[in-house]
Order: C-alpha cells, then sequence, then structure tokens
DNA sequence: CCGAAAAACATAACGGTGTTATATATGAGG
DNA sequence: CCTCATATATAACACCGTTATGTTTTTCGG
C-alpha cells in the first residue's frame, strides 16, 4: 500500500532513475553552496533537461527539497546504523553520539536542512492532515535515527545505568538536544579549532550522561576504565 | 573611536533616523513571515522610499540582514540582563536558561538567524580579516550574552557549586550547548505541545547542570529545596 | 500493430527578486 | 548664492520559481 505498489515496469524505473537523477545533482548543489544554491534552471541545465522535469517528478522545489530532506534523516539513520552494537550500553551510545557529530560535520548543508527552523518538519513532512484526532505532533518518534537512540537508552535502563522512573523519551530527548546543540554551535563557527570543538563536545556529553545517571550506572562507568569527566578526552 | 565620533549633525541624525526607521520594517518582516520574508522592495514600499535607501544605509540586503544580526544578540542580552542577579548563583544559572528559551520561543525568526548555520556568523560578523595573527576564532566570547553565562558560571565556580579544575568556558559551553539544542528542537516542531517542551527543558538543564556540578554543589543544591531531577517540575 | 489518450517534455512568458547604472533632487560648506 | 558631494528615484539587468502552451514521447486498449 506504500508508493510503489509495483515499480517493475520499464517506464516505472526510467521514472525513479530520472528522480535520483535529479536528487543527486541537488545534493550536490546543496552540499557545494548550501540550500539557497539550488536552482531549479542550474539544476536542469546540469542533468540537460528543462525546469518541467522538476515539477513532474517532485511536483516544484518544495517536493524536491522535502526529498532531500527525507535523504538527509536516512543518511543519519545509515551513520548511526553503522556504528557497532557494543555489549556495554553506554559505549553504545557514545558511539552514537560521536556518530551524529561525525555526520552533522561532513554534511553541514544536510544538517541544516533537517534542524532549519523556519522550514522544518512542518511543511516538508507533515503532509498527512492538518486536522485529525491525533494531536499535530511531529514525526521525530519516527525517525529511524531516533529510534536508534532510544533503542540504546533502553537499554542502558535495562541494565540500570539509567533511571527507570522517568520516560525514556525524556532522556534521549536531553541527549538529542545536547548533541544536537553541541552540533550546531561548532557548524556555527563557534570554536576555534576542531579539535577544541571535539574536546567540548566530548566533555559536555559525558557530563549530562553523568547527571542522567543511576548511582549505579556511575559505578559502572568508572569501572569502564574510561575517564567519565574532568579535563575531556 | 568608535564608529559614531560625533553624531550630532542634523544630517546625521536624520541619517540614523533612516536607519532606524528601515530597521524597525525589516524586524517586522521579519518576525511576520520569517527571514525569507523579507523583500527590499516591499521594505522600501512600506518605509515610503525606494530600494536605494538599503544600499546608502547597509549597503545592500546582507547589511541590513547582519544589522538585524546584531539586533537579534543585543535583545538576547537584554533578556539576559533582565534576570535578577540572586545571591544563589544555581538559581540565577537557572534563571538565565529560563530566559534564554523565553527569548527563543517569543523571538523565534530573531533566533533563527542567530544561530543559522548557513551563513551566520561568518560572513556577518568577522569582517575583521581573514588573516591576521590571531586564530579566526568567532565572536561568540565577545557577546555580551554569553558573557552573563560566563559570569554566573564562574560565580558557581567561585562557591564551590561548578569545579574548578575545569575551564569556565567549556562549563559554559556545554550549557549554552544545552539550552540551545533544546530551544532549537522545540521550535524546529519537535514537541507535541510547550508544556511538554518546557517539562523537557527543566528536566534536561538540571540533569546537565547535575553533571557538571561538584559534590558540594550537589549538597548546595538539595539544600535549595528545589527538586533537583526526576520527573521534571 | 496501431491509433487514441495521457503523460512528460521544451519553450516561452509572467511576476517576482537583488543589484546596478543613470539622472535628478537635496542639502551642506565656502 | 553657488558648488559639489551625497542621497534618492527611476529604469534596466540578470536572475529566480512558477505557469501556460504547444510538441514530443509513451502507454494502453481494440
Amino acid at each position: 500500500m506504500t508508493i510503489d505498489e509495483r515499480t517493475d515496469t520499464a517506464a516505472d524505473r526510467r521514472r525513479v532513475a530520472r528522480r535520483a537523477t535529479l536528487l543527486d545533482a541537488a545534493s550536490e548543489m546543496l552540499m557545494r553552496g548550501g540550500p539557497d544554491a539550488i536552482s531549479l534552471r542550474k539544476l536542469a541545465a546540469k542533468v540537460g533537461t528543462s525546469t518541467m522535469a522538476v515539477y513532474t517528478a517532485f511536483g516544484g522545489k518544495e517536493g524536491l527539497i522535502a526529498a532531500l530532506f527525507e535523504e538527509a534523516f536516512d543518511r543519519l539513520a545509515a551513520a548511526q546504523r553503522s556504528v557497532p552494537k557494543s555489549p556495554e550500553p553506554l559505549l553504545w551510545l557514545e558511539g552514537l553520539g560521536r556518530a551524529y557529530r561525525r555526520f552533522a560535520i561532513d554534511n553541514p548543508s544536510y544538517y541544516a536542512l533537517m534542524i532549519s527552523v523556519t522550514m522544518p518538519v512542518s511543511e516538508a513532512v507533515r503532509h498527512e492532515e492538518p486536522n485529525d484526532g491525533v494531536p499535530p505532533a511531529r514525526h521525530i518518534s519516527g525517525q529511524a535515527a531516533y529510534q536508534y537512540l532510544l533503542d540504546a537508552v533502553e537499554a542502558c535502563i535495562a541494565e540500570g545505568s539509567l533511571p527507570s522512573d522517568v520516560e525514556a523519551q525524556m532522556i534521549a530527548d536531553a541527549l538529542w538536544a545536547t548533541v544536537h546543540g553541541l552540533c550546531s554551535l561548532e557548524l556555527a563557527g563557534f570554536h576555534a579549532t576542531s579539535g577544541e570543538a571535539e574536546a567540548h563536545f566530548t566533555f559536555a556529553c559525558r557530563a549530562m550522561l553523568r547527571g542522567l545517571m543511576t548511582q549505579a550506572g556511575l559505578a559502572r562507568l568508572d569501572a569502564l576504565s574510561v575517564p567519565p569527566l574532568r579535563t575531556a578526552n
């Protein structure tokens, strides 16, 4: 019942190929010169067609950037998936944070698209219904990247490192906000060097983790021989 | 030696008046319809002049948004200044965080401008020199809003609530990143209701503070009768 | 297999943007 | 009062996203 009931006819295959071609070119323009550097005319010229191709494939520029939006979340989810699921949930959590930062630093334009304040998830994704029973809640919980984080948090709760009397979502949100805030400030150029940014990143992440953890979790962290805090790295 | 050596001639006064008029109108357009809603033509029409006024006053649209950028930081600094300097530095810190969120929620367009990832401090403010002795560090330390936070952090260090063997800047950065990340996600619409967002905000802020504090600080916090953590609010 | 219906295309036009060139008006200083 | 620099207004330029209009291409049923 998804959008691709059967995608094997020659026409459909050529259609998705056109879509992919446009998306790739748009992605390059996005990464090269930022979101504002995407011009339908230049995009059409680059792939050797006219601007109408964008309209038939995505319905316009808004649809195209919505597709790039989904692509961004897919890439982030892929980055999260690639981090090994360590038997120690706390280390897994740390790996997720590092992977998140790596993605944000390596794909600043995509990251800017993901968490842009002006036209965020609102217009791009919530084309479901403006007025139905469920509240106008966002999709964040439905994102695969968030689900990975939630899984790690719940694993930590299960082993007693994180408190069980707090909703896992609240803990995950706190971690997400910290990691995102650090990446956002780093991308905004609020640090002198990349090394300084990384030092502040690990320091702040560990501080947040320390503030969230239970006594048992703190003890477990000490046992992991990883310096829990103080003077970063 | 500042930019206004003497601003008392009639001509100069009318010039700054024009600047203020344009800035006010641009601010309204910004708050009403977001950063992309600022059109030089509509702006000129609104104040009853031509687009050239923007060029003589700000050198173009980029200069105008740079001025709005400074205005944004000024407003944030004013919001921070208005929070009472409690004798308890920890409460002062909490007040600063709340004021920061209030500002971000009440002025989403200005806030978006401040921490936009694409064209952030880079182009707008660092018109100093791309190549001089000092590293390409950003101005963040020079911002008044950051200075207020730093003052509160140092006060907490002085009373022993925050560790003295870590640079105050690193602690301030961790707090800033957390608060900013929370506001950014809230503005992006990642929460169902404003109440949920606020609950997550206080929870995460207290968790970060708890993770940063010393044993003495934790004891002091307990003595303040304010629930330090758990189940928000 | 082929003709009719439909989808995708290229081209051009429309209204909009920021910026620049040019000419006019305005105001300050000698 | 006149000169001259500055600020403004008007119009043009080069773009942009979008839409209208034919034209080509593809699909599909007889």
